[in-house]
DNA sequence: TTCTTTATTGAAAATCATTTTCAATAATTA
DNA sequence: TAATTATTGAAAATGATTTTCAATAAAGAA
């Protein structure tokens, strides 16, 4: 898979191929970290100078859209409280009514060190969080 | 472990007890639901009229510090974005550089209906997230 | 209790992020 | 090539968050 697959979906589906496009699209594509709008603005103008932040905007937007880029969440990322857990303990969310519920009793030992192994990495911390219907809602 | 709890926290930690802190103690405390900052002034000015919005912030922040409130990461929540993983995969992040791995072969089928029995949720699906240093930043 | 000190407050202003509007431009296809 | 129409970037509008500041009130000392 490459960038121009990326521009070739767009283009299926119904949205031009530009050089702003292809810009945010080099840039995004070969990006071994999380870029904000921001991020990609300023990295993707050194490939096309004229390039505006609403277009990136705009284009990270159908990228999402077709399933082409992902949202990275981020430990300061999201404002949004709940009374925390005690001890350690992981949250379900009711995706109709928003109602919260904690968990416990996860097991990833198994999985993190042998993700650790894989990658080489120092597994620090997990998140681990839940959607689906509550007892009202479903 | 109740609100009165909080505030003596806040107390020993050498922060003051005020109504307008008492107003967000409550309000967050026993909420089921997330919140935004705005959703809790709105909802704490009901105890407390006066409050503004500024001293949510400051308070939140402050209980954030004290570990007695978490945030609550949603969908849509985060501008972030990252290439893509294809099919069922999760991510696993730096906390030094930001680097961005995808793994995938996690088995949460056991939790998840365990969960589902427990509180009666329909799971529809699932985030996990990694956090670690990669081989360069350990 | 009263006094003194100093953290806390809310309003307003400033800043930063995101979205909308709009006329000019460029990609598509007939 | 010409006509159509999506896309563009600038600027303005909106919304969220942070900073500044003078007035107030909590806490501890007397
Ligand atoms: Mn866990
Ligand atoms: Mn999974
Ligand atoms: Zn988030
Ligand atoms: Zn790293």
């Amino acid at each position: 898979m490459s960038a121009e697959t990326w521009l070739e979906q767009l283009h299926d589906n119904g949205y031009r191929i530009t050089a702003a496009r292809r810009a945010v699209v080099d840039t995004v594509f070969s990006s071994t970290h999380a870029l904000t709008p921001s991020e990609v603005h300023d990295a993707a103008r050194k490939k096309y100078r004229a390039l505006g932040l609403v277009t990136v905007y705009r284009t990270l937007e159908k990228l999402e859209e077709l399933h082409l880029v992902q949202r990275v969440h981020q430990p300061m990322g999201c404002q949004a409280f709940i009374a925390a857990g005690i001890g350690h303990q992981h949250l379900l969310l009711c995706q109709q009514c928003g109602r919260v519920e904690f968990f416990e009793g996860d097991d990833l030992d198994a999985l993190t060190s042998s993700i650790a192994k894989k990658t080489g990495y120092q597994i620090k911390e997990h998140w681990l969080q839940l959607f689906g219907l509550c007892s009202d809602c479903k």
